[in-house]
DNA sequence: TAGATTGTTAATCGATTAACAATC
DNA sequence: TAGATTGTTAATCGATTAACAATC
């Protein structure tokens, strides 16, 4: 077929699993898979794992499956994590810390440049590389420089305001760790949530629900 | 009907949010609300409210909608959110440092009562009421304490062998952000991950798609 | 009571899985 | 070539939505 228009969101998500997996395969050395390879490594059907493939392209060869760095290469162009992406962490506080000095993100292409926190003295010890401003220096900050992705790290409260100033500055593309919706704030909005609250009450009530009916409760 | 058995994930994910919702009605001081009202809010069906909430019992009026605490109380409990969870952070590098220092979790339940390192330097500076131990300290501390969930965030590399220490000491309950899949690990292990990366790689999909093809590409 | 809204059954929709012809 | 495995179409499964009788 090649290339669909619209596709589910079901499928984006799993994307990044299949390439991490083809990371490994390829440090393992591994340079072909099948797909019923992949599903057992996986466990999913090979089935659904053509499928998704099949969106976006034709990347195997009938009769001998997929070319490991070739297949990963094409996720990863799919994903865009084949170009750099200038991150700002906005708040600085636990998370926004944690994100701003985590430095796997690199090993992808994510390079966070600046934090920003409406407190001056929180903006100490930054990672190197990274420089820090309070909030009223984010206009500047935008104006001159590149900013792809802003990491929204800011007590709920505060979150709905900050969104907004981001999306007037054209920073439309927020990573949100605050436990809101901000995909309303603007049409422009492009959102995705961590919310570590909600996945911790999941943890929860499956833990719960576990002791009571045992593991045929669980998911998956 | 009245507590089936089995319930999908997909309800249990929503869960959480019906529980932020009913938790900021009831600071609004409304004490009666329809799934027709939480679904406007949330921006979902009326029907699927109604639908989720039948999976765990009758928790409605008919003619009157819901009474806001009360169905708040009944997620509460359906999510364990009524009684406290001790927790332990295994791995205190930046994700770990976040966690432990993140108070608003106590709001609903859940304590961070000690933290876990191989390396005994990184175990400075810790919050107020967490105790801090290396790896192999971890045996005794199980013995001696309660343990109800496991926040893993280590790395990849050392996932794998910390969730099978955590299995052997009867702590199946494993809050994961580790890379890796840990349900394998054994059969008794209950894990939700939270997978930065991956949520970061689908934003970066979504950034893209929405700067080719319009709002129109973006799920929800 | 009449109106509103639930809980639930039936209909629809979409995603996953199975099957298989195409073909390397 | 023969065997293997893809890409894709068709069948199944499950989740969401619509409809409505029950009833507060």
């Amino acid at each position: 077929m090649a290339k669909k228009a619209f596709i589910s969101e079901a499928v984006i998500k799993r994307l990044p699993r299949y390439h991490r997996l083809l990371g490994q395969l390829e440090a393992e050395n591994v340079s072909r898979v099948s797909s019923y390879d992949l599903a057992d490594r996986l466990n999913v059907t090979a089935s659904q794992i053509r499928q998704d493939f099949s969106n976006f392209g034709e990347f195997g060869q009938q009769g001998h499956g997929y070319n490991v760095s070739k297949l990963r290469g094409e996720i990863a162009s799919i994903l865009g994590l084949d170009r750099p992406h200038d991150l700002i962490v906005v708040g600085y506080g636990n998370i926004g810390r944690a994100l701003a000095g985590y430095s796997g993100f690199r090993d992808d292409n994510f390079f966070v440049r600046a934090v920003f926190d409406v407190d001056p003295a929180r903006l100490r010890d930054l990672p190197e590389g990274v420089e820090g401003f309070t909030m009223d220096g984010l206009p500047a900050y935008a104006a001159s420089r590149n900013v792809d992705i802003a990491c929204v790290c800011v007590p709920r409260s505060a979150a709905f305001g900050v969104a907004a100033v981001l999306d007037g500055l054209g920073i439309g593309r927020i990573w949100n760790f605050a436990p809101v919706d901000l995909s309303g704030v603007s049409k422009d909005i492009v959102c995705v949530n961590i919310n570590m609250s909600d996945s911790l009450f999941v943890l929860s009530y499956y833990a719960d629900a576990a002791r009571r009916d045992g593991p045929e409760s669980l998911p998956e």
